[in-house]
DNA sequence: ATATTTATTCTATGTTTGTAGAATAAATAA
DNA sequence: TTATTTATTCTACAAACATAGAATAAATAT
């Protein structure tokens, strides 16, 4: 299961909030913000897609995420690497590492992360 | 603008293939293969979506792509990398090469090609 | 206590997508 | 030359999505 573009809007505000009621929600919007009720609605069927939980705060609902953001995102990725990279990790990394626009600096910290990763192997 | 999943499936088939006729683009399907009017379908929302065209070889269309491959996913990765990683692309590193399973010699692999990419800027 | 704000659910509408049948035209095989 | 295959366009329809109004309930402010 997949969220929808919009969903995964919400979600990324949850995940950086941890959790949150409508109104922290909707705060997290840059104008011109939805109505409420759109926001709503994404979240009730998020809640069916089994990706937002919600407890009851008194008398407010405080949503919290089912999933975390590193889990969907390797799967996220791992479907995009299938999907067009003949399912080769590798062919999608130096693809990545061509075809963004990385700085040199951002590419230094990027060598230093992998180094660290092929040490832990 | 983007391509849908299913319209994603027939451009990965004609990046391959570099340019098909329908019937190799059919042929490119697994079993159980979609109606040919299905890709035809899909073929004709490409077009207008100018991704892609065709010329008229003899009595057949050849179809080719209008874009090429890195250019549509930089445009892609992108996309999620603003998204997702507030517009961070070393996060997104970071957490693909973490979260994503390179062996040691893929990991190598692309720890040379980013020091080429280093010496180049 | 009444008015106002805030959140929730229900309903709804327009758009995009996946999928394919019917009609048709052209090309090929018999 | 007639039957058959192949490709194209048109039309259609159900599911998924984005978006939000109306009704309602609860909470807060006055």
């Amino acid at each position: 299961m997949k969220l929808s573009k919009a969903e995964e809007e919400v979600m990324n505000h949850l995940w950086e909030m941890e959790k949150a009621i409508m109104k922290d929600l909707i705060a997290a919007y840059p104008e011109p913000k939805p109505a409420i009720t759109t926001i709503a609605t994404l979240l009730k069927r998020m809640q069916d897609k089994k990706f937002v939980n919600y407890i009851q705060l008194g008398r407010s609902r405080e949503y919290f995420p089912l999933v975390n953001k590193n889990d969907y995102f390797s799967k996220h990725v791992n479907g995009l690497i299938k999907n067009f990279f003949n399912n080769s990790a590798s062919q999608f990394a130096s693809f990545f590492t061509q075809d963004t626009n990385l700085s040199k600096e951002e590419l230094e910290k990027l060598k230093a992360i992998i180094d660290s990763e092929i040490k832990k192997k």
